[in-house]
DNA sequence: AAGTGGTCTAGACCACCTT
DNA sequence: AGGTGGTCTAGACCACTTC
């Protein structure tokens, strides 16, 4: 058995047998619906005692892998909701789980002052400069939408559009580069149609219904850190999230 | 102090904890981004170990109150975040957020059998019946929204006007009738065009913008209770979420 | 060095569900 | 009655931050 939790490791205890768990989980031993061994049994199996047991099933199940029922026992969650938040809203695996190649086309990065209203959702004083990052997202080669991004990052601290090709995604460099780690967001969706230049760019009508989201993502020391301005072709995306409690 | 842990109590005792501090916190004790005491010194002040102190603290960063970083202390969110997603992504209380009157006009409550898509996503087999609830959504009194919900119960499990009518919402009648807690859902939103019916309803011109949004519910066991199709008047509803993670 | 949160142990008793 | 998860204790040592 490859399974053994190793004392005195880098990783903490709870988060290896929660790897462990989701590992069987995801290898179809134990099936959705079905109940996992109790934390009793896990304590013997693992040699670990039962708070370390339980902090690694309440891991897995804010990952949405299992829930709990008192008195009868922690249960695999059906497949459909075992996909994590992460998965469910970037727009990347949005794509590939509907079997769309995803694609992007940056058109600018540039440090810039941006107008009042975003300044005043980052928190920043008037005057100050961000970085602001200019896309196009396309689903099978075709524009899907227009993104553009601003960044609270101080002057000195500049995201090169090597950056971009090198990851593809900036949320890694974020976290890689400057230790900024996104862990929650405020996001509004709303209807518009498509000017003269928006239609151009999504190769459309000008008048065509466009998804608009706007999304302020705060770091884990809840500073904001980004706004985006997303313009979506109504005809070609649909916006997926999941809500709990 | 007012601020005492009964022992023995029907209420645990991490939650009476997680109810003082958030009520100091409501109150403006401590303000947003400054620390609150350490664990050891609510160990001393509230007579209560330090495992069931970290859990109140828990419980109050998922419901987006309080966050830590470690090495330097746990601190009150900014006000903005201190929002559940509860209360982000109810109806009512997003209008009422934004000083908006809701209300709504019950169409009709049915038991009927519904397309078989919906009782796909139900997952309950062909030719079932379901509770249909067909409601128009206000704002100010105009409407806003054309909702129409469908509700996975079995015969003889009936939810009536006057239930809709005393308590003004569907999930407090699942809890408190049905013992079914609304925990996790799935939704989708997409942008449409209005026909006629839907044009008359919304008092708007045929071929306007539309939000369209259709949500999968789940219960506490993780079983499907209700899929809900909601039609917004584009030019009057934006919608919210946040996201976490 | 001192204070903070992060992890972990080895128990205990209670509430809920099934048989 | 026996098994399950829910709560709670009184410690311990570690990692990170600040002084």
């Amino acid at each position: 058995m490859s399974s053994v939790i190793l004392p005195h490791a880098a990783i903490p205890k709870y988060y290896q047998l929660a790897t462990i768990l989701q590992g069987k989980i995801e290898a179809g031993e134990w099936a959705p619906r079905s109940p996992i061994p109790s934390e009793r049994q896990l304590e013997l199996m693992y040699d670990v005692s039962r708070p370390t047991i339980r902090q690694a099933i309440e891991y897995l199940i804010t990952q949405g892998l299992l829930y709990r029922e008192h008195g009868r026992g922690t249960f695999v969650s059906p497949e459909k909701l075992q996909k994590g938040l992460r998965e469910l809203t970037s727009f990347t695996e949005d794509l590939v789980q509907r079997g769309i190649r995803p694609g992007q086309v940056i058109r600018s990065i540039e440090r810039i002052t941006p107008p009042e209203g975003v300044l005043q959702r980052l928190e920043l004083p008037v005057g100050s400069t961000v970085i602001r990052i200019d896309r196009i997202r396309l689903g099978n080669e075709t524009p899907i939408g227009l993104q553009v991004s601003y960044i609270a990052l101080a002057p000195g601290q500049e995201i090169t559009i090597e950056d971009m090709e090198k990851t593809g995604s900036l949320y890694r460099i974020l976290e890689e580069k400057f230790n900024l780690i996104p862990t929650e967001a405020d996001e509004t969706l709303e209807v518009t149609l498509a000017n003269r230049e928006e239609a151009n760019l999504l190769e459309i009508n000008e008048g065509s219904p466009l998804l608009l989201s706007e999304r302020l993502t705060f770091t884990q020391n809840r500073r904001p850190v980004e706004f985006v301005h997303i313009l979506y072709r109504g005809d070609r995306y649909r916006y997926y999230t999941r809500l709990k409690r």
